[in-house]
This record gives C-alpha cells, sequence and structure tokens, in this order.
DNA sequence: TATGAATGAGCTTTCATTCAT
DNA sequence: AATGAATGAAAGCTCATTCAT
C-alpha cells in the first residue's frame, strides 16, 4: 500500500550475522554512499568521493566491506526500502475506501519525501542514474500498489472508468515531482503540496 | 506554446558563421551522440563510443568540433530543442480558449515522443542521467509555458482555483512518463494515451 | 619441422593496416615486454614496470595500443614465433632421413636459444607463469612435430620401437632446458650442448 | 639420491621450538597452500584464498605464523621436500651399480610423483610461477644427486664418456615432464612412462 | 580540416601486511 | 592464539582532452 516497499524485490536475505563494528561501518559507508549520490548522481559517486565523504582512510575498506559496487548500491536501497517500509507501516492504517487509499497514498510519499529528502533523491539517482539497466519489471512493481487502489475503485463504483494504466503512472510520477522540485526549493510545502495532489486526483477518478 | 522550445535557454548564439563541411560534420557528430545516449544512457556515452556510432576516425574530431562535452551535449539539447519547436510550430494553431491549449498541449507533446522516440529518450537520459548540474531554472522554464495556460484558464474561469505550480508540475511529468514506458513497452498506443490524460486533466482542472 | 612455428596458432591475421608509427609504437611496447617479462618472470610484468623499460609516460599509452594485457601477451608470442619461422626456414633444408631431421631439430633449437635467448627465457616465462591458462592442446601441438620426426623414423626402420610420446616430450624437455640454464651460465657453449643432445637422442633412439 | 631434498638448501632451521598448537596450525596452513597452489597457481593463491581453503577466519592468522608469503612458500617447498625424502628414503636401497642406481632414481620419481600430484604440481608451480627469484644455485643443488651417479657410472665404466652436466639436465628434466602432462592426461600411466625413461637412458649412458 | 598518437587523471578491485583487542 | 578491521600500494583499464602534423 505504499510506493516503494515492493521494490524490496531488491533486498537479499542475508546469511551471516554481521559484528557490531562491522554493521556500524557498513552502515557508515552506506550513509555517505546515499549522501554523495544524492548530491553528485550515481556516476560522479565513485568510491573515493563516498570514502572522502566517509572520511576514510582508502577506497579499499568499501570494497573491504562490500564485494564490489553493485552490492554496496543494492545496500543503499535495501536501507532506503527499509526507511520507506517503517515509515508506511507505521503512517498507514486500513483504508475504508478506494478514494481513502488513494488518499493516504499520496500524503504518506509526500511526508516521506519531506522526512527524508536525502534517501529520496539518492533513490531517484540511482534508477535515473543508469546503475541499473533499465528494467521494465521493476517499472511495472512501482506501479502496482498503484494499479491496485484504482481497480479496486472502479469494482466499488467509487471511481469512474479510466485507462488504470495510464492513471496509475501519472500517480506515481506526480509524487516523485517534489523530490526533485526540493534541490532548487527546500522551502517547498509539501502539505499544501499533498492537498493540492490530493483534490486533483480525486475529481480526476471520481465517478462524474 | 511547446513543452521544451523554452529551454533554448541553453541554446548559446554563436558568433561566428560556420562552413558547410563544419555544420555537417558537427551535424553528424550530433546526430551519432543523440543515438548513443538514447541508447546506452548518457554514461555510457563516450566520446570512443560516439565517433565509433558516427565512423569518425578519431575521438581528436569531437573535440576539435566541440569545446568539451558539455558544448556536445548542449548542442544535442540544441537539436532536440530545435526539432520540438519545429513539431509545435506545425501542429498547433491560436487555441480558441485554455482548456483547448491544454488538450492541444498533451497531445502534441505525446506525438512527438510518437514520433522521434530516439530524441525523447535521449534528452531524458540527458537530464537524468547528470550529465548537467541539476539546474532549477531549467525545470522553472520547462514549467513556465504550462503555467501560462493554467493561469489563463484561471483568469478565463474556465479553470478552477488550483495551485498552479503544483499542477504545471504534474503536467508536465505525465508527458514524460510514457518516454520511459515506450522503452519497456514499444508498441504503446501514444494516442489512446493522450486522449486519456486530456480527460484526465479536464476534470481535475474544470470549474465544477 | 621446427619446434615452435606450430603454435602460430595464436596469430590472429590482422585485418586492419597499421601506421608506420603505430607499428613503431607497440614494436616498441613488444619488445619492452619482452625484456621485462624474460627478466622478471610473467606475473610481475606489469603494465607499470612495461611503460617503465619502455620509457612510456604512462601505462594508458600501452592500453591505448592493445585492448587488453592478453592482447599484449599474444603479440609478443606472435613476434617470438615469427623470428623462430624466419630462423627456421632459413636454417633447414629438406631432411634426407629422420635421424637427420632429429638432429636438425635439436640443433636448430639451440642455435635459436643462442641467438635469441632473451626472446626464449619471455617465451617460456609466458607459458610457465600461468599467462595462459593451462592448455594441453598447446602442449600437443609443440610436441607434434617431434612425434612426426619419430613416427617416420620407426616406419622407416631407422628407429627402434618406443613409446613415442615419451620420447616426444623427453626431447622437447631437453632443448628447453638450456634456455634455463642460461640465466646461471651465460657463457654455456650451446654447440657443445646440442652435439651432446644429438649423440644422446641417437643413441636412444637407433635401432640396436 | 632423491631429486629434490638436495634443495633442502632452502630450509631455515628453526631456532624456536614450536608449540603443538603452533604446529598443527602452521601444517593446517601449509597444506591449504599447497593445495591451493597446486589448483591456481602460484600467482592466484592469495592469502584470502588459501585462508578460505583451510577455513581459516582470517588472512591475518597466516600472517600470525608467517613472517611474510616467502616464508610460507619456504615452509611448503619444506613439506614438500621432506615428504619426497621420507619417500625416497624407504623406496631406496643401496644401489649396486651406477645403471641400478639411475634406473631407480627414474622409477622413484615417477612413482613420487604418481603418488602425490598435487604435491608435485604446487611444487613446479612455485618453481615456475615467478615465486622465487630464480636462483641458479637451486638448479644446480637438483642436478647434482644425478651427477653424482654419472660419474660415478663413468668412473666404473658402466657408462661412456658424455658431458655430465648436459646428461644430468636432460635427465632431471624428463622426470619433471609428466608432472605437467598429468595435469592434461590424469589417467596418464606412469609405470609404462618409468620403464620407457629407464630404456631410454640406459641405451644413451651405456657404453657401446 | 582531420588524424592518430599521447597524456594523465580517474576508475574499481585485489593484495599482503599491520594492528588493537 | 586468534580475530576481524584497516591500510595503502598496486593492478588493468577507460576516459576526455591535447597536440603535432
Amino acid at each position: 500500500m505504499d510506493g516503494f516497499a515492493h521494490l524490496s524485490y531488491f533486498l537479499l536475505m542475508q546469511a551471516k550475522a554481521k559484528s557490531f563494528t562491522e554493521s556500524a561501518r557498513r552502515a557508515q559507508i552506506v550513509a555517505a554512499a546515499i549522501e554523495t549520490i544524492a548530491e553528485l548522481g550515481y556516476t560522479r559517486a565513485s568510491f573515493a568521493r563516498i570514502a572522502k565523504q566517509a572520511k576514510l582512510s582508502s577506497t579499499g575498506l568499501i570494497s573491504y566491506h562490500f564485494a564490489n559496487k553493485e552490492e554496496l548500491v543494492r545496500t543503499v536501497l535495501e536501507d532506503v526500502f527499509r526507511e520507506i517500509g517503517a515509515f508506511m507501516a507505521e503512517r498507514m492504517s486500513e483504508p475504508a475506501s478506494a478514494s481513502e487509499a488513494l488518499r493516504t497514498y499520496l500524503e504518506a510519499n509526500l511526508e516521506f519525501a519531506a522526512a527524508q529528502p536525502t534517501r529520496m533523491r539518492a533513490l531517484l539517482n540511482i534508477f535515473l542514474g543508469g546503475a541499473l539497466d533499465y528494467d521494465p519489471a521493476s517499472e511495472r512493481a512501482a506501479l502496482e500498489p498503484v494499479e491496485r487502489i484504482l481497480r479496486w475503485g472502479q469494482e466499488s463504483g467509487e471511481f469512474r472508468e479510466f485507462d488504470v494504466h495510464v492513471m496509475a503512472t501519472t500517480i506515481r510520477r506526480s509524487v516523485e515531482g517534489p523530490v526533485f522540485l526540493l534541490a532548487g526549493t527546500p522551502e517547498l510545502d509539501l502539505t499544501t503540496y499533498a492537498a493540492e495532489l490530493v483534490t486533483l486526483f480525486e475529481l480526476a477518478t471520481r465517478r462524474q
């Protein structure tokens, strides 16, 4: 019922327990990677820059803790998805109707963007910066929870007839928009933004 | 009155006239760059690959015609914007109303995406791939023509009251969506897609 | 009819002609590689050391002229094999008998080792130093010309019955021996050495 | 009277007695090193791979027990030479003649290669893989026992006149050959191989 | 104009070794 | 006696850019 948790599809369950020190170092490196990717984009976020950001003595230390760059990126995504998942779990209750679900979806996504703008920028930079080969499957996965809400509303009669895929794509992209806007306008009021989106899509989806 | 020409902001007026040979070479390189960036993404579109695509003997030739990579990218954007501009000029007549203008805006953008998918993919790969330092000004410039339509509609009473910036951002992103979808679904019917968007935003903007 | 030319199996016919300058540079790099590999062994012959030996400004120049280390090594082998081939072509006439062929094989191999000790050391360091994954096929290829001589002698009645494979392996290794000995005893007299080997294998192979 | 024990030249007599635990650990590491070097070659046998093979928790443990990689390699050689020495001591009785000694030398070497192929491959990978700076002294030491046999035969009149150094080198290399052949032909029958070598060198050495 | 040669910084990754605990 | 964390040098390779011709 959230916008990203479905992407937990990237998570690999870790077999071996990590020591406290190792976990701390990995967390530190992941944090530095998020910071760096958010700031410079994926391409320019080299091990050298990440090491500098984390005040590490050597890029070798990153390689020591992560098998390769792909594993580091995967771990960054894990971290972001975990945060999103935790946020959403707390934020959302059982929605009583499709329109309520849609409203909550929009609001919760923007609230998270407001709470974790750096993580959100890193996430989008990874997906857009060519880190991963473009994967239509993950695109579809990202749309799925939205489409579920929309179909629910059409079946219940709350929503009018429309192409679910088009509407879902538009909704998904509408909540990603502010993440970029925040870079240019940090003071952007996402509460107002969310209210506007809620109205916009209520009008666009409701049975006339 | 189009979606991108405002970005002519990127254009640098060239002081010196170019010889025919030079213009032809530059055009050839730009075409190869577009092809390569569309296919591989900005990061992997090195001078070596672009030269290969253009069947050039040396990457030095690219440097000879373009001061640096940034200038090449800027010229690619010029080219794309010029194409878009030409397309729009032909496509659009003087709109009789704000809602007609909005409808035409949506349809024309998707028509262009259908007609020039390679140029469109290149364009978005450049913006998203970290080629340019993120530039809020260009973001604002991209929104301006949409905002103009929206304000017009509000002033004329066709449109309800809403936050123009939020609505414009949502509209802009809604027409960019299909460019990405085309990668996974080349057979996507953009005519239908456009009709859905037109309905969606008519409902979202009209005075109730 | 020589000991190594069969390994021309490694040669790739080059499609594109190389400019004079490029050929010269490649030759210079190959020469430096041979020198370095002969002296330090394959493992320690890094691009950095080869560049130093060739007085190049950057290891990047090696990568510029050779796609990767494997291609450089392949080119080194080409060079050595070409030298051996030219040497053998001049040295050997049509042998009148198997025992004459065997004698010439032994002598020619040692003469080449005397004339080109550095190339020979480089060659063996490449094969023995783990440069190439151990390849039974190339081993078999190296033995083939010897085995052909031996079978000829057995069929003609000049040679006694013996296991051709064992004899060929022993002969092959016997002519490689001096290449290593030369490192410790540069003044080693390979003419005498050859005469001793000729006698040794005449006694070992002749019909009693 | 064996082919390698003379190389005990590499052994460093250890001044300090080692505890049982330490000895066991060292033996475990040495065994893993032999296995790894035999399988991957010297170059690719990193501490990391050896530690993995030995199921050690850290490469640091190797450094703890061995001053550096050279000492580990030296200890591996010790181990192999000790095994060879023990094998030979059991295998060989007092030879009645030089030709019997030569026959036994050849047979015993090949028997050991058949019994301990892993140790033999490791041994040769170390010598050939550039682990040690090429050492003419060790080469000479390896030839010494063979040369002793040959001189004995010449003095007793069993053997003809020949250059002892050339013959010894040829014999030494002839028994090393099968070690490599085993990699490509594991089913190679070394008993037959030994019989062929015995005949070969009897004919090559005997007084006519 | 165009070419190919050259440069040097940068990339990720592996390595033997050190060190505190 | 052993661990795992950390180090910094070195590896092969790619890159945008410069330059002489």
